[in-house]
DNA sequence: GTTAGCACTCGAACAAGGCGAGTGCTAATA
DNA sequence: TATTAGCACTCGCCTTGTTCGAGTGCTAAC
């Protein structure tokens, strides 16, 4: 959709003093917009015609207009190609070294909150090469066997595996060695039923060991899949009066809470290969099926931990967003996240 | 404090009502209870009395009367009391099996508030024997070596060192067993630095990497004393109107999500000796700092997964709680936490 | 010691009315 | 033709006043 420059103006003047209100606005407080040099009138005019064009809403007759969901479409749009434009330099926000991954998103997560002042999420990277690197047993106790799985980028998963009986070290090797020999390098689709029974007639009398080993990979691979999701500032809901009530406020917290819809989110984020940066879901553009997010506007922005670890960071607010600062400091944490491995 | 048997059943009747509508329950209200056989003067001359002994409070002059904390802590210690009593038989709420702890801790804790319709949470069990039970050293590509540390009560840990170049599979093999020998079945007290500097004599040119072993092993160890704390249904706080409301559901969310009030309880929980079963802790008593809390009650209890590994679960919800059911249900779930094990 | 009766209190709920922000329309102006 | 000033009108919000009723304390009678 193009829009005459002057309705444009007038429509982002509109948008930007209902983003910091929240309140409908009149067609005497634009006029008072010293850029525009306009009578109230006029304004009136132009607001009528952007009304007629969806882009903005009168909640009742004698009240002022407030964006649709189209209008802020269009406003936040028109940011981004701004923003593409001037490369800005940005204040650093500075991520802490943390050792273990878990922490570090937590970290991310929280910063995000608070600098933004809406409810903020991320979801663990997830590995889209799921392929097998690494296999170890190792005998812990008499009835133990402990199965290290590590997978293609370093993560790695463990499963205690009880034994009726103690296991020679040197047969240890060799079921080492087997697993090893036969697994390392493929991926999960690779494995199938004839592989896994060639691999048990080999491993002989310890043959049920190695099933369960080969499930507990199968398993650890596939919870991959289902990415972490850390949360943090929801009570930031709470700044906005148009979610605080009860009815609304419960069920985002509910939602938030439950992480079903956020996962949704991220997975719509991960799966848009097209859009490196971030993407901004306004209203009913929010990709879950609960209704609690309908009244929100998501801003999500998938990071590369390393080469092949996507995930995504995203913070929920209010319609009335201040996409433009939301849009910096995610940005901004995105360039770190990318570069934290690489320092 | 011992009350005449009258006005203690007056005392109940009164918080019962309550419990059930939320609303100050007035003398006519309570003279229909039909065990009693009193009129409402009666009553009233007995509610006056109550009121002077801080039992029970009157909001404004011309309304009914609600319990105080204190008058709460007296109806809950005799209903534990009763509780003591009678072994009732429970229905039960039945676990599902699950692999992997995090999952376990996860399905209980949405049970529990599913089934109270409270805010709830659980701890993951902290290990108060903290010793060193195996470690092993494997080459998983060229540049990393993977330690799998296993704590006593098969809690692992892994973590990935660095290394120039490639260890000589025999050399790794004697590394192992000079880990093992050196520190297994010690507890993190007693590995001091004079331990450590003779472990890494012995090492030779691995002595770093044997240093980054024992640094990874201190910190999982003690990583454990922070337990992890999951929550599920933060959003049933908004069926209590006394907590819906923005300021006070804000707080109550924030500290929910922050854990940092929550990991209080816990440790309070847990810290507490005496006390085998149940705590209840009403408005002011809730061990938090934080005020979001003193409008709550809370219900805790310590579960013991298997010897030595006690966990905490808990609920939050409004003073005027259903403390029978509450108890009830945590009772449940707790001994099948207790049995989990020994299946 | 218990109960009936009564005057009194006070919040909740409802209705009426004024206020004011904002609109659309029309006519005048540049 | 585009813009502006003026004006009547609309409608939600806030304030005020009123009623209603649940509940109380007190007193006198049982």
């Amino acid at each position: 959709m193009e829009l005459p420059e002057r309705k444009m103006r007038i429509l982002q003047a509109i948008i930007r003093t209902y983003l910091a209100t929240g309140e409908p606005v009149g067609s005497r407080t634009i006029s008072k917009y010293a850029d525009l040099n306009l009578s109230a009138a006029t304004i009136r005019n132009e607001m009528s015609d952007l009304e007629e064009l969806g882009l903005i809403i009168q909640p009742h007759t004698s009240a002022g207009r407030i964006p649709s969901d189209v209008g802020y479409r269009l406003y936040v749009d028109e940011m981004l190609r701004e923003k593409e434009k001037s490369q800005q330099e940005r204040e650093e926000v500075l991520l802490a070294r943390e050792d273990r991954l878990e922490n570090l998103l937590k970290q991310v997560v929280k910063l995000l909150a608070t600098n933004t002042n809406y409810a903020s999420m991320i979801s663990s990277p997830v590995i889209s090469r799921n392929k097998i690197k690494f296999i170890q047993l190792s005998q812990v106790d008499a009835q133990h066997v402990l199965a290290v799985i590590v997978i293609e980028g370093n993560l790695i998963r463990n499963t205690m595996i009880p034994v009726d009986e103690e296991i020679d070290a040197q047969e240890l090797l060799k079921l080492n060695m087997l697993l090893n020999g036969n697994l390392a390098g493929l991926a999960i689709e690779q494995i199938n039923i004839g592989l896994i029974a060639a691999i048990k007639q080999q491993a002989g009398v310890h043959s049920q060991l190695i099933a369960n080993v080969i499930d507990a990979a199968a398993k650890a691979i596939e919870a991959d899949d289902r990415p972490e999701i850390y949360t943090s500032g929801a009570d930031n809901i709470f700044r906005y009066p148009e979610l605080a009530d009860q009815s609304k406020a419960s069920r985002i917290i509910g939602d938030f809470e439950e992480k079903q819809v956020l996962g949704n989110i991220v997975r719509e984020t991960l799966a848009d290969p097209d859009t490196e940066g971030i993407q901004v879901y306004i209203g009913g553009e929010v990709p879950a099926r609960g209704q609690g997010m309908e009244d929100c506007s998501v801003v999500t922005a998938t990071y590369e931990l390393s080469e092949g670890m996507k995930g995504t960071i995203g913070i929920i607010g209010p319609k009335r967003m201040d996409y433009d600062k939301v849009v910096d400091v995610m940005k901004q944490i995105m360039t770190q996240l990318d570069d934290y491995y690489k320092q």
